[in-house]
DNA sequence: CTGTCTGTTATAGTATATATAGAACAAACG
DNA sequence: CGTTTGTTCTATATATACTATAACAGACAG
């Protein structure tokens, strides 16, 4: 299953749903075009309410990963485009890390061989 | 001053207090012995209650930043150990970091920049 | 000892966020 | 027409966040 969801946790489930699909995206397993589970759908397969599944759609609209057409229902974007909004999400993360990093003492060799590791990861998934 | 607060976020104010204090800490404004407010006077200076910043402290403690004496009130830690559970909090936020962008086809070398100016802007403040 | 300040805990009330539930809408298609 | 799509609306139960008041044990100054 692309969706993986830990109920016990105090992470949102919409917030789950999706983090799961851009993790999906990463990975490989979901790609430019792909369609996705209608709302309903989803909903029952992961035994989650129509709404919880309907704010994650919202949310990955809003975020640019999902095109979303009246009839044909949701499909992964053709074109993840790299934008400021993404470049600011992503460094807001980085620098997260940075700070909790650096107050520790941590090196930069030792940060950014960190980073590369990260990243690594993802490219052997896909 | 060193904690600063966006009421309208919806980011919870203690954790707003902890990020604040643990990026003081990274950019050399607090330094390891130093002491901090009591809760009762933080809460007052900040104009939040007093169990907010109670919250906040007790997080500090717990990730290691802070070093708590019944009498004497708190402080940073003598020791600021870079731990497993240190790297395992930096590594979750470089992993979503590096989920958003490489699903976005951002590069390793361009990702890997990202990350080397996220360090370097916490070495200038320093 | 008395008084004061420290972190800490307990209890309670209020506001917001989350998740669920049922219903309904407009649009698209067979 | 009938079905399915995303979307919106209302309602409710629960959890979290924040505030408020009070109290406790320990440590220090007087």
């Amino acid at each position: 299953m692309i969706i993986t969801l830990d109920l016990a946790g105090d992470v949102p489930i919409y917030q789950q749903i999706r983090d799961s699909v851009v993790a999906a995206i990463a990975q490989g397993k979901l790609r430019e075009g792909d369609p996705l589970p209608s709302v309903r759908q989803l909903a029952v397969d992961i035994g989650v309410n129509m709404h919880t599944v309907n704010k994650a759609y919202a949310l990955l609209k809003a975020d640019g990963y999902l095109s979303i057409d009246r009839r044909s229902g949701a499909r992964i974007s053709e074109r993840l485009l790299l934008d400021d909004a993404v470049r600011a999400r992503i460094f807001e993360n980085l620098n997260a890390a940075a700070i909790e990093a650096y107050s520790r003492g941590m090196t930069e060799s030792e940060f950014l061989t960190l980073c590369e590791s990260a990243f690594d990861q993802l490219k052997e998934e896909a």
